[in-house]
This record gives C-alpha cells, sequence and structure tokens, in this order.
DNA sequence: GCAATAAGCGCG
DNA sequence: AAAGCGCGCTTATTGC
C-alpha cells in the first residue's frame, strides 16, 4: 500500500518554475515580472528568478508592486519560505484559462489561439520517489520571459476597453462593464492563488492528541497496521452473526449485496440511503461499521501520519480547480474533513480562532445576479429561508431550504420540486434566471458567471447524440435519450452560474481579508506560526463559503470585525449598490467546532 | 502485476 | 424508470 505522504509527495515548491539538477534548485528561464498595474503598460522590472536575485530587494525598491509570473503556485511557495509576501500579483496562467473559456471576448487570439504552455496544469516534478532516468527537465515546459511577455500583451488587448472592436470609436458601455468584470475576475483570481499558497505555507493548526482521542473514542486504541481496530472487528462479526454468513467481508460490496440479498433484503446497492430505512438487524451494525470504516480509512491514524507534521495539516489548494471557479485540494481531502474531527484544529497558545460562514451564500448570490428585489429582501435579515417563511411563501423553513435547493440544482422530485411553483411566483426573476441559464445548457449554449467565466462547451459526444436524435431514422430511444442528457447538462449550467458567481464572491472576500488582516500589523511574541506570519494573524483554512483565521488573541475580536467588513465589500464589489446582504456567522474560539456566530 | 474504473461517502 | 450541482479520496474489482 502506498501511504496518504507518498500520494501528496509533490509539494508545490518542488514544482515547475525550476528544474532539479543534481539536488541544486536552478532558476531556469522562467521570468517574473514586476510592474505597477495589471497589464497597465508599465515597464516591467525584470527579475531573472528568485535565486538569481534576493526578491527582497527588489520588492523593496517597487512602490506597490504587481508580480506577473506565470504560475503563482510555482514561484511563491519560494518566496514565502524566504519570509517574503507578495502583496499583488497577476497569476498568467489562471488569467488565461479565464479568458480562454469567457464568453464576453471570445473573438480574442488569447481564446481563439490554439492551446499553449498557458493552458495546461503547472507540470509536476518529480516525486523524490521517482526514478531519475525518468524526471522531466520542466524548463523545457515552463514558460520562458518571451513566452511571459507575450502572454502579457494578449491578455491587455483582450481585456482593454481602449479598443473597441470592428474599429467602432467607443466600446458600448456594456462592453466596457463586462470587461471590467473580467479584470476584477482576474485580480480575484490571483489574489486567491496568493491566498492558497499563504495557507499551505502557514498550514492548519492541528491538535494530533485531539485527533488521536476522537479515534479511540470510536474506534478503540490504534490497531498494528493492516488489522481492523477492535470496534469495527465487533462490528464486522455482529453483521455476519445477522447475516448467518460467517466468512463475509464487510468492504466487499458484492459480498455484501449477496448476503443481503440472501435474507430476503430488497436491496440494489449498498448506499446508506437505501439501507437505512431496512428492517433487519444486520442493517444498524453494518451502517455504523461503514461509517466507522469509513472515518478510519480516509483521517485515520494514518492520515495524521501522513498528513499532520509539527502540528500542522498543510493541505495544496488547487486554485480554479473546479469548472465553477471554485478551488479543489489535493493531499489529505482538505476540502472534506469530517466535522468530527474539526475540534482537532486547535489555535496556537495565546491565539486564536476566527471561524466564518457566509450564510445561506448562493440563494443571496442568485438575487444579485437575477436582481431579484423580493429575494434580496427576504435577505436582508440573518435567515433568508425564515423570511420565505414570514413572506408567506412557504409553510416551513425546511421547505424553503429544499426548495431552493432544488431551483438551484435543478431538482425534479420530491418536496423540492413541489415548492417550485410557489418560489416561482414569489420570485420570478432569480427562478427566472436560473432558468434560462438550464434552457441555454440544454441547447448546448454556453453560459457566464457575473464576472464573466464562461461555463465548458459540452463535448463531442454531446453534440453527436443531439444530431442523432435531430435525424429522421432516429428511433424513440435515441431522442429520449439524447432529451436526457441535454437535460443533465441543463442542470449543469444552471448551477454553474449561481455555483460559478458565489465563487467569485468567495475569491472577492478572502483577497479583502487577506489584505486586512496584513494591514492590521504585528502583534505579541511570535508564535509558532512561520514567518511572516509569526506575529500576524493570518488565513489557515478556506472551503467555499468559509474561512478560519489563526490570530493572536488580543486581535481576535478585531479579525472577527474585519472579516464581516471584507463580506460587505466583496458584496460592493460584485453587486454594486444593488442591496443584497452577504451576512456571516462569525465566532472567535480556541478550536475550529467551538465557534458559535 | 499494475492501471483504470466503480462504488460509496466525506465536504460545500 | 430515473436524473438536484460541484468536488477528492479509499477500497475492491475489473481490465489489460
Amino acid at each position: 500500500m502506498t501511504g496518504p505522504a507518498r500520494t501528496g509527495g509533490s509539494a508545490p515548491d518542488e514544482r515547475a518554475g525550476g528544474a532539479r539538477v543534481g539536488g541544486v534548485r536552478q532558476a531556469g528561464g522562467v521570468l517574473v515580472l514586476v510592474s505597477r498595474a495589471v497589464g497597465g503598460g508599465a515597464a516591467p522590472v525584470r527579475v531573472r528568478g528568485v535565486d538569481d536575485e534576493a526578491p527582497h530587494g527588489v520588492v523593496g525598491r517597487e512602490a506597490a508592486p504587481r508580480w506577473v509570473w506565470a504560475d503563482t503556485s510555482a514561484w511563491y511557495p519560494r518566496l514565502l519560505a524566504d519570509g517574503v509576501r507578495v502583496e499583488r500579483c497577476l497569476d498568467l496562467r489562471l488569467a488565461h484559462r479565464v479568458v480562454r473559456l469567457a464568453p464576453g471576448v471570445s473573438a480574442s487570439p488569447v481564446a481563439t489561439g490554439p492551446r499553449g504552455e498557458f493552458d495546461g496544469p503547472t507540470p509536476a516534478a518529480p516525486g523524490a520517489g521517482d526514478d531519475a532516468l525518468f524526471a522531466v527537465d520542466d524548463r523545457d515546459a515552463a514558460p520562458d520571459e518571451a513566452a511571459c511577455r507575450a502572454e502579457v500583451a494578449a491578455l491587455d488587448q483582450a481585456l482593454s476597453s481602449e479598443q473597441a472592436p470592428d474599429g467602432a470609436p467607443d466600446p458600448a458601455p456594456d462592453r466596457a462593464v463586462a470587461l471590467a468584470r473580467l479584470r476584477l475576475l482576474l485580480a480575484a483570481e490571483s489574489a486567491g492563488a496568493l491566498a492558497a499558497a499563504e495557507m499551505h505555507h502557514a498550514g492548519v493548526p492541528w491538535d494530533t492528541a485531539a485527533h488521536d482521542d476522537v479515534l479511540r473514542g470510536l474506534l478503540g486504541p490504534r490497531p498494528r497496521p493492516g488489522q481492523r481496530p477492535v470496534r469495527l472487528e465487533e462490528l464486522a462479526t455482529a453483521v455476519r452473526e445477522a447475516l448467518d454468513a460467517p466468512t463475509l467481508n464487510p468492504d466487499s460490496l458484492p459480498d455484501v449485496l449477496r448476503a443481503l440479498r440472501r435474507v430476503g433484503l430488497p436491496v440494489t446497492s449498498t448506499r446508506q440511503w437505501e439501507l437505512e430505512h431496512l428492517d433487519h438487524p444486520a442493517i444498524a451494525p453494518l451502517l455504523e461499521y461503514k461509517k466507522l470504516s469509513r472515518l478510519h480509512s480516509a483521517n485515520g491514524w494514518a492520515w495524521l501520519d501522513g498528513w499532520v507534521d509539527g502540528g500542522r495539516f498543510r493541505p495544496e489548494y488547487v486554485v480554479g480547480g473546479v469548472v465553477t471557479g471554485r478551488w479543489g485540494s489535493s493531499g489529505g481531502g482538505a476540502l472534506q474533513l469530517p466535522r468530527q474531527l474539526r475540534g482537532a484544529v486547535r489555535a496556537d497558545p495565546g491565539w486564536r480562532l476566527v471561524v466564518a460562514d457566509a450564510a445561506q451564500l448562493e440563494p443571496r448570490v442568485l438575487a444579485g445576479l437575477a436582481r431579484d428585489e423580493r429575494l434580496a429582501a427576504a435577505g436582508r435579515g440573518h435567515d433568508l429561508y425564515g423570511a420565505m417563511v414570514d413572506a408567506g411563501v412557504v409553510a416551513e423553513r425546511a421547505l424553503a431550504k429544499v426548495g431552493m435547493l432544488g431551483a438551484l440544482y435543478g431538482g425534479t422530485t420530491g418536496p423540492s420540486a413541489a415548492v417550485l411553483p410557489r418560489l416561482a411566483r414569489a420570485y420570478p426573476d432569480a427562478l427566472g434566471f436560473v432558468e434560462a441559464a438550464a434552457r441555454a445548457g440544454e441547447r448546448g449554449e454556453v453560459v457566464a458567471t457575473l464576472l464573466g467565466r464562461g461555463s465548458p462547451p459540452p463535448d463531442e459526444a454531446w453534440l453527436a447524440s443531439q444530431a442523432r436524435a435531430l435525424s429522421d431514422e432516429a428511433g424513440a430511444r435515441e431522442e429520449s435519450r439524447a432529451r436526457t442528457v441535454s437535460r443533465g447538462w441543463g442542470r449543469f449550467t444552471r448551477n454553474f452560474v449561481v455555483q460559478g458567481t458565489a465563487a467569485e464572491w468567495a475569491l472577492a472576500w478572502i483577497a479583502q481579508v487577506r489584505r486586512r488582516l496584513w494591514a492590521m500589523g504585528e502583534s505579541g511574541p511570535a508564535g509558532r506560526a512561520p514567518a511572516p506570519f509569526a506575529r500576524r494573524p493570518h488565513l489557515v483554512y478556506f472551503l467555499h463559503d468559509e474561512l478560519v483565521v489563526h490570530a493572536p488573541a488580543d486581535l481576535a475580536p478585531a479579525v472577527a470585525d474585519e472579516v464581516r467588513a471584507a463580506a460587505a465589500a466583496a458584496g460592493r464589489l460584485l453587486f454594486g449598490d444593488f442591496p443584497v446582504e452577504f451576512p456571516l456567522t462569525a465566532g472567535v474560539a480556541e478550536r475550529y467546532g467551538d465557534a458559535k456566530g
């Protein structure tokens, strides 16, 4: 078995940007530009590479430098390792990928040109265990100086509102707005990339003993490698007895399915929701086995060994890793930390965690996106769903929630679908907006978020299935199949506009938080956090609509205020004067999970 | 024997 | 009959 540490062995500072030669990092031909504005034409200062010229000196010479580089995740970790913080940057690879798919600039050379070195992911450097013979010299893969300069110019041209298309004297006002929004998106993505690298650098403060306590309480003492914990072994025995299957392996799905059917249970899978309503003595221990087994394998002692080091969990965030613009993560399952274990996230002595969570983010984003005054009004206050009940739209809060989720995801069955007509009557602009996005997707069109991120076009297979259904000899089966596929894509585009715009709000929020935290300055004696954060509040965790700041205790209440102010600022950045609010539940605590609004 | 896939479940 | 979106990770199984 390869352990989790092995899987995540390529730390970002071992990635492209310089090749490892004989264990010594070489700067290679990768360019770092420093300019005063994003693609603003200011003469860049060239840094030949952070190994060649001390970055501290370069930053010090510039008033408000904006670093321009091919890839934040390739460069920034090394600056941070030297204790250097970058205030602003332009990440060319992230920018390129946004412009490539943005419907608003689909005619620009960046969008129409062939796939190039800014389209792909960061080339992974060879891991520690790989054979040197097959190691890739990533100097070939990393864009060189000329490529970076050309990319800056191409982005500049694509996003410039100075130049109207087709030689028209002035760009249309709405086009100027669209371009300004795209520029904001690029800035937000880049700021997010900085925050992501900083969070990896700082790490999540992790209380290994508390984690171990949770595991021992639920599973029993740590077993020898390859052995089941005692609690799991007990449950396995109970399941075997209840099913009269002495050799049953509870980890084998076909095995379990066969055994359940043999005792007469009409199951087609071993999914929790299918099992939980069955009345049989094997079900309870089986479900508990599955739950605990999951905890053991995904976040058990092996996870602790592999991912927590020196009291810090350091996941790698993948900015722009999800089509909608959300972040992904790699290593340790950072975005799936079970709630059970959040008590193991614990502030250092003399420090606190500030935990903030945007309440009902997606419905509020939809209200702003669709400029739905009535939905925005329902969200003015803390509980949007409660306000929907008070407005007489639905009878109870649970229905408001499930109905709204159905509208966002495209639910077609159950109580969610049942209340949709009421929501459509109460909030025609909001519901009409997601409905239009769904219809566009069904037709094979692309849709866009508020700031202009485009959805990926449907692939060849999608187009082929639609074409087949339209041909004369298409049978009923083919037509129904094509309809199913088309509706599936409509659900994706429906959700894309909301999830993607929510991700943009979150980027703006985190960018604001990051800036405001730095502006708070230093406090108290140096803690365990690495430079440049040893005496400063800093972000340590981000989860779509939730963030955690690690702060010196005396600053924590002020940090909570800044986080709230940042949310309001993010709302104004995206939605201007439109009266949509973004309340947070924010609290100060020693442990993540203890924080209350 | 190793790589890809499926099932299932954790998170929002 | 089934089909509410987006992910990452682990294990067992299948495929080459």
